[in-house]
RNA sequence: CGGGGUGUAGCGUAGCCUGGUAGCGCGCCUGCUUUGGGAGCAGGAUGUCGGGAGUUCGAAUCUCUCCACCCCGACCA
């Protein structure tokens, strides 16, 4: 490709509204444009990105028995209300009306097209199993997209279903995906993790989550280094202690802390490590209120509260609801002394083995220290996990401590089971000519996310480094004063000539744009590999080359370059 | 949805407090020069200052209102 025949639109400077790396170096690389939040144009040098991705994934699918198909993005809202799923996916799911007035919605993913399609076609057991796949446009109205095409309303997405006579087929298939989805990811040349999940609003019961490993990565990780133990926080169990809680020591008393309403501060006042002070947190769980208890420097993980019997969808309390309850301002909250007869106290495990503690006293100003259960204040009603797990936590697989990472989800692989296929019907007939309800798998990957995640963990001052399978060309020729030389010109002709020849995706910067600019946009868009030619190499028959990542040039004979560059394209360029 | 913030040319921004000709850098167009790390000179184009209403002789600037976007939180397959 000619630069003067592609489309490249490059900036010096990023939009202020992009933040992460990745977002502030696709707008100005040229790879995505904004159309309206959450709505990108994939630009020409970004599509061919986004081509990439989806031919390794489409490769590897294929590969692992899947088997593609295309279903529609607009589907009926009757399919939806079988499942009932219409009311569940709330306000996410972006509907619409057609010209007779029915409903519709733009998919937001598809178990019920794809178990509607099940039910209609598979009559056998010897059908089975099967693992259907596409990859296509979702539309998810995210109550706040983010971070250009990471989190955007309109994205790309693999997603995979696979149908079963039996579970152990369906666990075999899981494993298959498994095994796929870490073949993909590696193939992209990506640092990634596999971790166990929870289930969230798909439903099903085994699931596990692949995430590209980054800082800014918007979920949390828990693994441990000498196990292979790694789950989303989100679901990682923080064990009990196993420390016997210890006996009284101290008198119950009250403490002045004036400007003190943290534990940090309080701790800090009364010079104790915060790991003895205890935090109250009110909700409201079926409109009654509810006291959870977590040491003071533990932070409440709301996917294990919402799983606890009673809590479901709580809320925190609002300031006004939590001084009818305590007479109290937030900030002075503690367990002692409340009326049990009107609330629940569920307590952390780690809270729950404390003693002498200090928590907040229900008077403005005061805290309570020397705090201790059975004596102070009766026993929790609930003792259960509800915090997040942190960094040197027992691995619950009791093989040492775990740490803590950032990532950002790229892949999602559930077994629903016949959550769908119960309610949609989707049956077979088993060898005994008994109807039965088939078992199901899905397995996701966000394809246009993964560009993100890729630039996130591949990047340096100068712009986007790409691992190779992903760059939107191979090589780049940048020749230096092209018009007027034609011995530049001819070298570089026929070097481009050579490559295409060859099947190499080469990029010739034919603009005759000063030697800056050409390097200055080859670096920022991501090329991985660069030959330079000018008349001051040519006179010793050399030409120059340059890895993306490499700190220097180097030069090799002009009738060697077409080899040299192959040469480098059998070598991952990581 | 709650809290905070921002809207001025394609991108980045100044001006707003204290009302009076809309400015700068990059980019873009023309010409000449230049050609090994985002060139120089000369000339030029592009703004309904987010929309609407109000106050005022006069509004980018003050007031009200709507909208869009961004950040934090909640939410999330």
């Amino acid at each position: 490709m000619r630069v003067s025949q592609f489309f490249i639109s490059t900036l010096k400077e990023a939009p202020s509204e992009a933040e992460l790396p990745s977002h502030k170096l696709m707008m100005r690389a040229g790879y995505i444009k904004k159309l309206a939040s959450g709505l990108y144009t994939w630009m020409p040098l970004g599509l061919r990105v986004l081509r990439k991705v989806e031919a390794v994934v489409r490769e590897e699918m294929n590969r692992s028995g899947g088997i593609e198909l295309l279903m529609p993005a607009v589907q009926p809202a009757e399919l939806w209300q079988e499942t009932g799923r219409w009311e569940v996916f709330g306000p996410q799911m972006l509907k619409i009306k057609d010209r007779h007035n029915n409903l519709f919605c733009f998919g937001p993913t598809h178990e019920e097209v794809i178990t509607d399609i099940a039910r209609r076609e598979i009559r056998s057991y010897r059908q089975l199993p099967v693992n259907f796949y596409q990859i296509q446009t979702k539309f998810r109205d995210e109550v706040r997209p983010r971070f250009g095409v990471m989190r955007a309303r309109e994205f790309m997405m693999k997603d995979a279903y696979s149908f079963h006579a039996n579970f152990a087929s369906l666990e075999q298939t899981y494993q298959v995906m498994y095994a796929t989805y870490s073949r993909i990811f590696t193939r992209l040349g990506l640092q990634f993790r596999a971790v166990a999940a929870d289930t969230g609003a798909i439903g099903g019961s085994g699931s596990h989550e692949f995430h590209v490993l980054a800082d800014s990565g918007e979920d949390g990780l828990a693994f441990c280094p000498s196990s292979d133990y790694a789950a989303n926080v989100e679901l990682a169990e923080a064990l009990a202690p196993t420390s016997p809680r210890q006996a009284a020591t101290e008198i119950l008393r009250n403490v002045a802390t004036p400007n003190q309403t943290t534990c940090a501060e309080v701790a800090a006042l009364l010079d104790i490590p915060v790991q003895n002070t205890v935090k109250l947190l009110a909700v409201i769980a079926h409109e009654k209120l509810v006291i959870l208890l977590l040491r003071g420097d533990h932070s409440l993980n709301e996917v294990k509260a919402s799983k606890l019997p009673n809590m479901g969808d709580f809320r925190f309390a609002r300031e006004d609801e939590i001084r009818a309850f305590f007479n109290c301002p937030a900030g002075f909250l503690g367990p002692v002394g409340i009326d049990r007869s009107k609330t629940l106290v569920i307590a952390d495990r780690s809270v729950a083995s404390m003693s002498d503690f200090v928590a907040g006293s229900n008077q403005p100003k005061f805290h309570t220290a020397g705090i201790n259960w059975g004596r102070d204040l009766p026993e929790p009603d609930l003792v259960a996990d509800i915090r997040n797990v942190v960094a040197g936590d027992a691995s619950p697989d009791g093989k040492g401590t775990l740490e803590l990472c950032r990532g950002i989800e790229v892949g999602h692989i559930f077994q629903l089971r016949t959550k769908y296929s119960e309610a949609l019907q989707a049956t077979y007939l088993d060898e005994n000519g008994k109807s039965q309800v088939m078992e199901m798998g899905c397995y996701g990957i966000g394809v246009s996310r993964i560009v993100a995640a890729a630039i996130e963990q591949n990047f340096d001052a100068r712009g986007i480094a790409l691992p190779a399978g992903m760059a939107p060309f191979q090589v780049a020729i940048a020749p230096i004063g092209m018009k007027k030389s034609a011995a530049v010109r001819e070298a570089a002709e026929t070097l481009y000539a050579e490559l295409n020849a060859a099947g190499v995706e080469v990029l010739l910067d034919d603009r005759d744009e000063r030697p800056g600019v050409m390097f200055a946009d080859l670096e920022l868009i991501g090329i991985p590999h660069r030959i330079v030619i000018g008349e001051r190499g040519l006179k010793e028959n050399q030409v120059e080359y340059q890895g993306r990542r490499d700190d220097a040039t180097q030069a090799i004979p002009l009738q060697n370059a077409l080899a040299f560059v192959q040469s480098k394209l059998c070598v991952p360029n990581k």
